[in-house]
DNA sequence: GTTTACGTTTACGTTAACGTAAATATTGGC
DNA sequence: GCCAATATTTACGTTAACGTAAACGTAAAC
């Protein structure tokens, strides 16, 4: 079962970004497509990176804490300290992202009271 | 009933940043203390303005967009038409909040099975 | 056979959001 | 009167995350 790849344009006319920001992403080390002659192919499991990498970037994260987020989800960490160590930075990312959250919806309740008002007052206006 | 003041240094500790950072915010135009001598005195409205830059921040928003969201909190436009623009502001904003919360709850998801994984690998070990 | 479309490397440019350093007031405490 | 703390302005430096341009390879299409 030959698995399936993805060229550079392909990708980046689905994500919606340009080719010079998938390169940029090799990089840094972020996905590690094979090569067929000099052309990159890239593998869904570098497909899925991108993906997270993206979704990272959508709530303010830098590619460095992208990184960091995606390398927990490989467990190539057997002893327990390192255990440890991951549930450590879980907690911490949890923390940020429940923070986030928090912003997310006192910001969402300021903005549907200034909908209300505005809403309001264009119904005010045309009576 | 004269208004409580804060000095920069004041600001800059409680919220946990440099005078620098909120200097350069002055410079941009987010905040407008009043002056004494040369010195500055930010008002209870500075320091709330501050408050919301920061928490725009933490969600990954630049500060051109954390003006644009702290304007729309102030109605100074009246003809439907403004009202109408800042509808479709408030509308497309929420959208990216929605999306932001979806991203972070996905995240969250899939740092809770890793957190799992991680607990039971410990428990494992030590049995 | 030469456009056209897509790929490559190399390398300098750009913007945001401050950091950092230097030189200079101002001010309360001893 | 002087020292330490805190304020100021000016200005150059830094990092992340790409943008952009140049110069080139290659392969299908007409």
């Amino acid at each position: 079962m030959a698995e399936r790849t993805y060229n550079i344009s392909e990708l980046a006319r689905e994500f919606g970004v340009t080719t010079r920001t998938i390169r940029f992403y090799e990089e840094k080390g972020l996905v590690s497509p094979r090569r067929e002659g000099r052309k990159r192919l890239f593998s869904p499991a570098d497909r899925v990176r991108i993906k997270l990498i993206l979704r990272g970037k959508r709530i303010g994260m830098s590619l460095d804490e992208c990184v960091e987020v995606i390398d927990m989800y490989d467990p190539r960490n057997n002893n327990a300290e390192q255990l440890q160590a991951l549930l450590q930075r879980l907690r911490a990312r949890r923390a940020k992202l429940l923070q986030q959250k928090q912003d997310i919806d006192d910001m969402l309740a300021g903005l549907a009271d200034v909908q209300q008002l505005c809403e309001k007052a264009l119904a005010d206006a045309t009576t």
